[in-house]
DNA sequence: ATTAAATATCGTAATATAACTATATATCAA
DNA sequence: TTGATATATAGTTATATTACGATATTTAAT
């Protein structure tokens, strides 16, 4: 009823839902720890896990979900698969959290 | 190993785990729903339930978890309990959304 | 070809979350 | 006080997520 300009939409329901799957894709620790990683260089599988400290195959089923989701891209070379960041947005998403957990401000 | 000023600090586990949890508190679609309606004027209960087509004990329960993880404060006025926005990031992450699944945009 | 290393997938048990019914509390009005 | 409305909490069941051991796949080295 507002005028057009002014009027604020409201997402309807099923993007929610695909928002809500986002952010539930973000909400373990050692898959935060991987982005904050993969944010400043590539990085293999083995390496993320070990900087998580759990095995492999563990850090290869976090590495799918976010790569499912669409925030991660992977890419063979050799033995080693190396992942890196596909959604820019999650610099973003991070910087908030840093806003407000982060010691260095 | 890098000079200070250049040098990315990662937040670590404990933190990461707080932050975890604050995005697992986002992944829900009513209750983005809610925020989503929050960000433009503080509501009632029964208004969220409304608006989400829930009952108003969930749409209780879903307001108490933001709460409690600091996204949201109440102040009852007679019979009915209003809640708004005490976290401004909350906008912002919001606008990340939109981004993302915005038709606006 | 065989072996080893890195990664991925499968099956399953433990745990967490969500939805729902019933009940409780708080406020107001008659 | 009694009844009605709005909100909150408890208990329970259904479902989703997580962790983990075992196994499979891919690549490279011998």
């Amino acid at each position: 009823m507002n005028h057009p300009t002014t009027d604020i939409e409201l997402l309807d329901i099923e993007m929610l839902e695909k928002a809500a799957g986002c952010f539930r894709s973000l909400s373990h620790p050692h898959r935060l720890m991987m982005i904050q990683i993969l944010l400043q260089a590539p990085s293999t599988v083995g390496e993320l896990a070990a900087a998580c400290e759990i095995p492999s195959n563990m850090a290869s089923e976090h590495l799918r979900l976010l790569k499912d989701r669409g925030f991660l891209r992977s890419e063979r070379q050799g033995r080693n698969v190396y992942y890196h960041v596909a959604e820019p947005g999650l610099a973003h998403i991070m910087q908030c959290v840093k806003m407000r957990y982060g010691n260095s401000q």
